[in-house]
DNA sequence: TGCCAGGCCCTCTTTAGGGCCTT
């Protein structure tokens, strides 16, 4: 159950289409055997959201009752579920060489590297993480976490988390508050997805100085 | 039955440890 997201002002240029993406998987880490179960992302063009992807995927083996508590997500719901395998071809189809966004990245990441990686799939945009940048914009944030973050900045949301299109919008909407934050406090426009990269690489302490630097 | 990972970031730091964040 989904829903359109409210037009944002644009604030990016043409070229910086992002496709924000979120996982859901069986356990944290694909090294360990873990599998992704869901995949939801949507399609950021000009600053608003022109396209979604929504796909629940079949594992091939039992998840366990936390992960089913955790996501809603059961396993007679992904027996019906066509393979990951299946779903991620298409889900390559869909980013591209579009640049990609993820709340903690790193762990969207790595599982994005090994579901493709078993499909000898692979991407040519590069990646940055919501977290991170939210961690130096909104320092005095209660904590980091995306469900937090959307309460913090009062994000509409329909209340559904832990679903991977859901999250993904959710994320979105921060991104693109984020983006917006940065035009207003420091005069900057268009906000680049490289500008975002950076900031999310500068130390805490220096990111003011480094964006009034950029106005 | 209980536990498992990994990158980032802070500090009582860097020859380390622990919290945060993701499922």
């Amino acid at each position: 159950m989904t829903r359109s997201l409210q037009k944002t002002s644009p604030v990016l240029d043409g070229a910086d289409s992002v496709v924000v993406l979120d996982f859901e998987t069986t356990g944290l880490s694909p090294t360990q055997g873990d599998r992704a179960i869901e995949i939801g992302a949507v399609l950021i063009e000009h600053g608003q959201i022109t396209d979604r992807f929504q796909q629940l995927m079949n594992p091939g083996f039992r998840i366990s009752g936390f992960i089913e508590n955790y996501t809603g997500i059961t396993q007679e719901m992904l027996e019906s579920a066509p393979p990951c395998e299946e779903v991620m071809a298409q889900f390559a189809d869909f980013i591209g060489d579009h640049n990609l966004v993820a709340h903690n990245a790193s762990f969207d990441r790595r599982f994005l590297d090994a579901e493709l990686g078993f499909i000898q799939r692979d991407y040519g945009g590069g990646f940055a993480c919501s977290m991170l940048i939210a961690r130096r914009l909104y320092q005095e944030a209660p904590s980091h976490k995306l469900g937090v973050l959307v309460d913090y900045k009062n994000i509409p949301n329909d209340g559904v988390f832990h679903r991977a299109l859901a999250d993904s919008e959710m994320t979105a909407r921060l991104w693109l508050l984020m983006l917006e934050d940065i035009k207003e406090q420091y005069s900057i426009a268009p906000v680049s997805f490289g500008l975002m990269q950076e900031v999310s690489q500068k130390p805490k302490a220096s990111v003011a100085r480094f964006l009034r630097a950029q106005a």
